[in-house]
DNA sequence: GAAATTCAGTACCATAGGGTATGGAGTGAA
DNA sequence: TTCACTCCATACCCTATGGTACTGAATTTC
């Protein structure tokens, strides 16, 4: 009664360029490279999908669908103060979002040569800018020390996958808990 | 007199390729395309060149004879207080590297895929951080904590290049300039 | 001036990849 | 049973690319 597991799916081919675009860039998610991981024929991806592009788009879609909409969600379920938001969010970026964060970069990395992608990145990190400024806004009076706030916290969670340094002094977990006290030391006394 | 412009030497191949590779990827420094935008034909990259890796590993050593120690000599030859030469080299790196910065963040794409080409980028990286905490080794008595400072201003310098979002507050020098302050705020008084 | 060297053109081979057209095996419904 | 639909295979076309072998012109060297 099981749906057939021999037969392919339009999602099955989405995963499979997901996780190619993932190791190895947008370059090497080409129909006949994903048809042999498959193990069939480039007669199967021409039935599920118009073209090349065609995939590329719904790749995307599923990717804007589980943007970030989720983490800020989850984040403001929670609930607590600026900070406790703040770390909040970091943890699940850091612990949970490996992955994701892999993905994106690949993203990135396709952005820079595709304007029409650039202007989907673009639009997700303004969401992402915007919110975490908000946050950083109940903190700081100063809506340009806020932004700034935000703007260094955005840049830790890029950092992290890009910078291939090794930690000396400490584990990553340790220093990216540094990095974030670092960031909220100098909080102002509430008024 | 002049060396006559019409015969291309293995720099003018070079030159291209580092351009490509920073606009378009490691994937689209091709022979051929290379060869087109030279207006010759693949007669003269197999004079210059072994094959496509020998002009790689050109354009890999060059990156690394021009990479990180100009900067630090530069910084070192001005010298001051660390703050003073931290700044000197976030102004460098951010007013007259831009293209450096497009050009490496390329390069970690590249090294994404390529085990050998991230090996290289972590050896440079580390030079960088390593540097960079010795400075700030002078201000923080803590060594993870100058670590954690060290790492914060590495990935400013990454989310400079990677985060799309537009500024909103304040133009993009304004910003890394707040982003620098909030780094050094915390300052304790030299003992 | 002849020979060697430098540099690029031409022709060719092989492979990878996007895309099309069509056939064919399986499955469910009539 | 027969028809239609789903899903994939096969065969084929075209282009891009890495790479080799050979040729040819210009320049330098002797």
């Amino acid at each position: 009664m099981d749906k057939p597991v021999s037969k392919l799916s339009r999602e099955d081919w989405i995963d499979l360029a997901r996780k190619k675009l993932s190791e190895e860039g947008i370059d090497k998610v080409s129909i006949a490279g994903l048809a042999r991981d498959l193990s069939v024929t480039k007669g199967s991806f021409y039935w599920h999908f118009r073209d090349r592009d065609d995939l590329l788009q719904a790749m995307l879609a599923r990717w804007e669908e589980t943007g970030s909409e989720v983490v800020f969600s989850e984040v403001e379920r929670v609930g607590g103060d600026p900070i406790r938001r703040l770390k909040h969010m970091s943890d699940i970026v850091f612990r949970r979002y490996r992955d994701q964060l892999n993905f994106e970069m690949a993203l990135r990395e396709w952005g820079r040569k595709d304007p029409k992608i650039l202007q989907i990145i673009r639009q997700e990190d303004e969401r992402r800018m915007d919110y975490m400024k908000g946050l950083f806004a109940e903190i700081y009076d100063d809506p340009k020390i806020a932004e700034a706030k935000a703007w260094l916290l955005f840049s830790l969670y890029v950092g992290e996958i890009i910078i291939a340094a090794p930690m000396k002094e400490q584990s990553r977990e340790e220093l990216l808990w540094n990095c974030l006290e670092s960031l909220f030391e100098d909080t102002p006394a509430k008024t």
